[in-house]
DNA sequence: GTAGAACTTGACACCGATGTGAGATTCAAG
DNA sequence: CTTGAATCTCACATCGGTGTCAAGTTCTAC
């Protein structure tokens, strides 16, 4: 499929597409013309990498981290290095302190809510 | 209390405490000679504002924010207006989307951390 | 008094994914 | 062909909380 209907289908505007392929996220063949052509699986990619940069994960880290993960249809997957484990050990313990604070932050959202709805 | 045992308590850079008296959100008393005195309270007031930092809040909606909060020595607390009520349940809902993809990046570095351990 | 730590204001830099616009080329339908 | 939509590359801007450095002032303990 072409950019637009992946952008579309993933709800990723056409720059980020464009700007995963420079980081090594994202291939994509081309057509004679030089236009980009993706396959089906693109879609979970991208998705993929988008929450994964929502998680604060950085180009490089997605980027060693994309091969390990099992693909959607059962492919090959890579195994971590002691390194990477190391790494990706560390980026999950962030992001369970993550998700803490943001529980903490919805709870103070929701008090001052009812509050006012209740007043 | 002075400015440096407030970073040192909160976790909060001096620098980044400056910056959220300029944004209104964080008031403090003046020694004769001008140092910034800080009453009990900041402590946690100040650990609710980088919460709300973290969960993706700007300054401008802190700063309408946390009059409306319920203060920890059940001080008076201000009602949110219509408007505001709007704005937060938008941001409400946004941490909870922030939420469900941070458990499932989790959920992704926990598998591959998994599958490299038991390799 | 005096030395050194702590604090003050002000200015500049940064990060890095994403927005945006220009100008050129390709694709697809009539 | 032709024409308009879609795509291409390249370059520059943005956002905003935070880091950092400089030069000057205040505080505190001796």
């Amino acid at each position: 499929m072409r950019i637009g209907e992946l952008a579309r289908r993933t709800g990723v505007s056409e720059r980020s597409l464009r700007y995963y392929e420079t980081q090594g996220l994202l291939a994509a063949e081309r057509t004679p013309g030089g236009h980009r052509d993706y396959p089906e699986p693109a879609v979970d990619r991208v998705i993929r990498i988008q929450e994964l940069y929502a998680a604060g994960l950085h180009s490089e880290k997605i980027r060693q981290l994309l091969p390990c993960m099992r693909d959607q249809d059962g492919g090959p997957s890579a195994i971590a290095t002691p390194r990477l484990v190391e790494d990706l050990t560390a980026e999950r313990d962030r992001i369970d302190r993550m998700i803490a604070d943001l529980v903490r932050s919805r709870d103070t959202l929701d008090e001052v809510i009812r509050t006012a709805r209740d007043s």
